[in-house]
DNA sequence: CGGGGACTTGACGGCCTTCAATGAGAGTGG
DNA sequence: CCACTCTCATTGAAGGCCGTCAAGTCCCCG
């Protein structure tokens, strides 16, 4: 018996196309990991040693210029995948955002488990096309709107994403009010802008009573209708 | 006997993972189709009813806001895949570029198939993996670079794709001269500047000797290592 | 209470957009 | 063959949004 059996995730992530006599076999080869804030799992332009669920935590994929210019090119949660299978190089950087938990496999090992377990591929497919959809979704954000319109955007965004089981939401409010797995540097590497930018625009929102901001990380939607139309 | 069997992409289209039994059963649940520039073959928001392989030709993804302002989010060539397999609604739209030929299939037919013939979907999963970590790549270049910037690197990605078979190049110079599939207006929306920043940047390039523009679309590499230091 | 990092706020400048006019090519018909 | 037209591209001038640089403020944590 494994990690799996009592696995938070074990029914959302792509391992729930698996019966438990597999689930065992998938068990044998992977091992968990815990990450602290700022600690990295994968490095832009390695190779691809390792994959990996994520159980808990939210962790950011990152890339960037050689002057030191970072861009964050997605966000993953609680039975998200890591990495990067059937390829040779890593295209960019995994690293925790929050503390966080993943279940991690060899990349090869996890290559020939997957080819032998059609019905887990499947699943893999469906969370690559999601994520290929909501990523070209999100090039729209940075090649056409404006700061106003991505604060907009990225709020709802992670209203959106951060309710989602296995993530922190208070009690009162559950829709409206969040807290930020980023820091402000961290929000402008997601939206391609610079920390100031970030900043005054928060604030612009928060003098004209769309939101409120309780405390450094945290937010609350006061008039989604309104942020929905600044969204663009 | 049906298209597949003389088809030019037969083996680099994700029809290379069956073989000529399963071909032909995949043969009969398709049809061929052609596009005009201009034409095309999916909307923005729009159920997700059929999907394709591209035979000839290039076709833009793209999406935009409701006031008008457009983003392309992916450009895609022989042998590419084109829709949405496995969900509901299709995320951007599908345009053709140039003269286009595509291999069409109802979306629940293809499903069904695929569902069938692990192997094609792990081709599929591979080209999905792929167009994930390549999109990704793209929003470094939309978050974070200027528009010289993304003019350098615009022209060292088409000079590398626009190579492959199927796709035209000029006899005596094969990497070094290319001719667009954009007008300039759709490179902007590549890029996410407007018209006259493109118009410019390809003026400054071509003036410092960098590139030469013998016609409206084509372009000539006269430096590229210049170019891959500009491309930042 | 005091240090240090994160965040905010302000002033200024530059890059890109916007608006507007000119120029170049391709196709058409006289 | 050449005016004519229409579209696409180029070029110019001006303005605005956002980046840069620099203080100043707020918290968190020791």
């Amino acid at each position: 018996m494994g990690f799996c059996d009592n696995c938070v995730v074990r029914n959302r992530a792509i391992c729930a196309a698996l019966d438990s006599t597999e689930i065992q076999a998938l068990n044998a080869i992977g091992r968990r990991r815990k990450l602290e804030p700022g600690q990295s799992l994968l490095w832009e332009g390695e190779d691809s040693v390792l994959v990996a669920n994520v159980i808990e935590g939210v962790l950011k994929l990152s890339t960037g210029t050689s002057d030191g210019r970072e861009q964050i090119v997605g966000v993953v949660y609680p039975s998200d995948f890591i990495g990067r299978p059937f390829g040779k190089q890593t295209a960019h950087s995994v690293t925790a955002l929050t503390d966080a938990t993943v279940c991690v496999f060899s990349r090869t090992d996890f290559d020939s488990f997957a080819r032998e377990h059609p019905a887990l591929e499947h699943k893999l497919l469906q969370r690559t096309l999601s994520e290929l959809d909501r990523t070209r979704q999100w090039m729209l954000v940075l090649g056409r709107k404006s700061a106003s319109e991505r604060i907009a955007a990225f709020l709802l965004d992670m209203s959106e994403r951060l309710v989602e089981p296995g993530c922190v939401t208070l009690p009162d409010e559950p829709h409206q009010t969040f807290d930020l797995p980023f820091s402000r540097q961290q929000v402008a590497d997601v939206l391609g802008l610079t920390i100031e930018t970030v900043s005054r625009q928060f604030t612009k929102l928060k003098t004209e009573g769309v939101i409120d901001l309780p405390s450094r990380r945290s937010v609350t939607i006061l008039n989604r209708e309104e942020l929905e139309d600044r969204a663009g």
